[in-house]
DNA sequence: CGGAACATTGACGATAATCAAAGCGAGTGG
DNA sequence: CCACTCGCTTTGATTATCGTCAATGTTCCG
């Protein structure tokens, strides 16, 4: 039930990086973590209608969140990193609209949102960081929004990976080109909106043009600049969302 | 430049469906409508990269958010009905990272995102609205994200078709299954991630299986029910989003 | 060793895009 | 009032992309 350090710092971190804190507020953050617990992969962390007392925020291992349709399809409208987290603030229903389950063995904390409401309030600098955090995920629901809609299987594919490799980035310190993907390619298609069998063809595609190397559950990029590029990838919308209230001179 | 009150009140209208306010802030928010503008059908209401001071709200017509890709394509990533508003609060940036286009002609409020925000710190009724009106947004977002991603052309079109339906109830006092619908087929393409040429075609289907009729700019829809049971559309993220702080007793 | 989940392959079919042309309709100017 | 545009819709023929089905490998783990 208790978090090493290191691992805490995930969801701290994830905050931070985007949005500056004072100490105060980092340990007043670092202290709404009361206990995690560990997932198997495929677990299920939250289930459609629930009441969300709590959110998740994923400390280790990667999770989803996910729509379930009728005819048993279904499509994962976001995928969280270390770090980050779901049913935030501006998530504002109290039950539960998508499922978020794990897609590797995860370890998540469960943060009280009347708590982390209480902080908002208190401290401008944490309400602040959440809401570039909840701009930053609007801004990754777009753009996969583009991507369903206009790019091909393999655009999309190449756009994702290209996402997926920013984002790494900002959590782990590693080789740039090279990080653990634990997705099944079946994960990948519900993300993507294709089937296993198309991203299975596609990824070999990517493969034999000599642009990644995939094996088991870790994927090193070969040409990012020239993967960038087929995709047309620009990462500006990961990284800076600057708040109202720090604007420049507003008026 | 002073746009008449029932006009205006497209957008009272909007805010307040969501989270009734008392008389005093539906005044103060009323105040917010200083200046009007009129677009012309296809006309840019905010270019990307724009620094956004003022928001749009749309007082009548219809308009869109939309990305550009450097393909010439775009994709529709929400569409603006009278009353509906773009770059409010949640959306923190300052610049624009949408385009906002007016589909039809439009009467588009400008209004300040400082008087806004400070609106909402005086106000906690009006900033828990914005906060419902954002979450609604994002539940728009993550159904069209399933519609791309899940459901093939068809039952794209009639799920985009049962959700306007139901957003312009909430708008308009008119016949039920009957609305004006002032989208061309490529505006419909670029929201549904197709072609023009097939959203005629499959717009060819629905009108030869007495689903809708549609012309010049106006839509029946001849079985609700049935249109609704094929698309296999819930109407739920529509309407209820209640926020953090007026949930029942939570822990 | 056996089993389960995941990855890969091939053949085939369905869905959607593309290209190009023709039709329609509302507004414009002669 | 009638051609004339222009933008939008409709049509047909063809191609590309992606899905489906079913079987075969592969890997990992108990």
């Amino acid at each position: 039930m208790t978090g090493d350090h290191a691992v805490e710092n995930q969801f701290l971190m994830r905050v931070c990086r985007l949005a500056p804190l004072e100490a105060a507020d980092q340990t007043a953050l670092k202290r709404l973590i009361r206990k995690s617990i560990t997932v198997e992969a495929r677990g299920v962390v939250c289930r459609v209608g629930e009441p969300v007392e709590f959110f998740p925020a994923v400390l280790e291992g990667w999770a989803a969140r996910c729509q379930l349709l009728s005819n048993g399809q279904r499509q994962i409208t976001g995928l969280l990193l270390p770090g980050d987290f779901a049913y935030s603030s501006r998530h504002a229903t109290p039950f539960a609209s998508e499922e978020i389950v794990a897609l590797s063995a995860c370890r998540i904390a469960f943060i009280s949102r009347r708590d982390l409401h209480e902080l908002m309030v208190e401290r401008p600098g944490i309400a602040n960081a959440m809401q570039v955090y909840a701009a930053v995920e609007y801004a990754i629901a777009n753009v996969w929004l583009v991507s369903l809609g206009r790019r091909n299987a393999i655009a999309r594919l190449a756009h994702l990976l290209c996402e997926l490799q920013h984002r790494m980035l900002q959590v782990e310190k590693q080789e740039p080109n090279s990080f653990s993907l634990p997705l099944t390619q079946s994960d990948l298609a519900d993300a993507l909106g294709l089937t296993p069998v198309h991203v299975n063809r596609k990824l070999q595609r990517l493969r034999q043009d000599n642009l990644i190397t995939l094996k088991s559950q870790s994927i090193e990029i070969l040409d990012l600049p020239f993967l960038k590029a087929s995709a047309s990838f620009d990462p500006g919308y990961l990284d800076h969302a600057p708040v109202v209230g720090r604007q420049p001179a507003l008026n």
